[in-house]
DNA sequence: GGCCTGACGCGAA
DNA sequence: CTTCGCGCCAGGC
């Protein structure tokens, strides 16, 4: 039995470097549609992160992971940190907290 | 079981 | 584009 928070975790670990999802669109993958809110409080919850663990497998990218239009969202560790990984992945932001491919 | 809390989303002003 | 308000949902107490 996979609960709501299961799913949303694979989910969210089969991101692949360089792509991005939403909340609602990782809510909606993960069977509930209307709950991007529930998402966000999970990764909160989150203690896997993917900056402590980021050869680890299991470890969780939850910095692919985006407010709607692309705007940053926030991060446990600090939105600094999240800009800065997804830099690393072909990133820029602007000053309005945009996500855009650079190069 | 009920109440409170948000890493959210979206339409309206 | 900015700010507000309200709906939504799982988690933690």
């Amino acid at each position: 039995m996979s609960t709501f928070r299961d799913r949303v975790i694979n989910v969210v670990r089969a991101i692949p470097p360089g792509r991005l999802m939403t909340y609602g669109e990782v809510a909606q993958a993960a069977g509930k549609l209307r709950a991007a809110r529930a998402v966000g409080a999970i990764m909160r919850a989150n203690k896997l992160s993917f900056i402590a663990h980021a050869n680890d497998p299991n470890a969780i990218p939850c910095h692919r992971v985006v407010a709607a239009k692309y705007r940053l969202g926030g991060f446990n560790a600090g939105t600094k940190q999240k800009q800065q990984l997804l830099r690393k992945e072909g990133w820029s932001i602007t000053k309005k907290q945009k996500l855009e491919r650079h190069v």
